[in-house]
DNA sequence: CAAGATTGATCGATCAATCTTG
DNA sequence: CAAGATTGATCGATCAATCTTG
């Protein structure tokens, strides 16, 4: 913990640094918080109710099929979902059981895998993203004011940096 | 979905309701929840390292603090920690074999169980608060600007007031 | 040995089923 | 029967260990 920088929000110096369960930055956080955890939560269970398909699944098909050759390696997927190498390595496995996906090895180097979208991974991924995108809006964005959207993504999207990843890049969208 | 009612954000009507992977709602979400997401695994293994309490526990030490005799009924903890009602069980039965909580019973009224925080639950409580309130303030609020807070806030209680849950209070903060 | 990936053990959470009390 | 809580089965994710290739 580095003390001797200051943010935009640090209380007054005769307070102590620590805050307590009353400052206005722990409710944002829980505001957050509850917020991800209740919406994702309501999200999945849509998903898996109306198509068949967790959100995980959804976030890897819409991942895939916006990487080049629609496929990608395993390490930079897990990278992208926010889940551990093994993490994303089973959840692999389990999505081409169900034929969404294909694990490819590369002959000119034979340490990577890549998984690849299938047609059937294509063709549910057709029927997920309205869903999708459908619920993010009437669960989140239609809560929020245009000035609120954009406060919200400037704001989260330093907290994300802050921790080293990279933030959602709208230039590069996923076109579906 | 409901399509009758519009919120503030809604496309033209030209547009498909649906919107695609590219609208700005679309990126709001993607960054509230990657943010959530680094932010509660980070301060998850800060708190583990540091005092041995993963964020759960820490979050039911403090509610249970809060708590009028410092305990609540299993389904009211529930809720507020958004724990399905085994889920809670199981975290209590874990907590207790650590004696950082007791189950007690009610004479009058022998359906219900209550969690209780135990003298070993509030010293623990008082290692790892510092640790959890740092962390929210060195990865989450030390980013963000006053009004930034105070946008989010708004913002996302609106989010969780849409799903019929209900945001955190601060005229009821948890003292330490 | 480092990079990339997978496997097996384990942990945490949910769901469905069950139990007890009002 | 409804409310409150717990138990057992199962699922998803991580960590540590292992395997293969550069």
């Amino acid at each position: 913990m580095d003390l001797t920088e200051d943010g935009p929000s640090t209380a007054p110096e005769f307070e102590s640094w620590v805050g307590d369960f009353t400052d206005a930055g722990f409710f944002a956080w829980m505001s957050v918080f509850k917020a991800e955890i209740l919406v994702a939560g309501a999200l999945d269970r849509d998903l898996k109710e109306r198509v068949g398909v967790p959100l995980n699944w959804c976030e890897v098909l819409s991942r895939l099929s916006a990487a080049p050759g629609a496929r990608m390696r395993m390490q930079e997927l897990a990278d992208e979902v926010l889940l551990s190498k093994s993490g994303v390595s089973q959840l692999v496995t389990a999505m081409a059981r169900k034929g969404l996906v294909e694990r490819q090895g590369d002959p000119a180097n034979l340490r990577v895998t890549y998984a690849a979208l299938t047609p059937v991974g294509r063709t549910t991924l057709e029927k997920s993203a309205p869903v999708f995108l459908g619920g993010i809006r009437e669960l989140f964005s239609r809560h929020l004011t245009d000035s609120e959207i954009r406060t919200v993504t400037r704001a989260m999207n330093k907290v994300i940096s802050a921790t080293g990843r990279e933030p959602e890049n709208p230039d590069r969208p996923r076109p579906l």
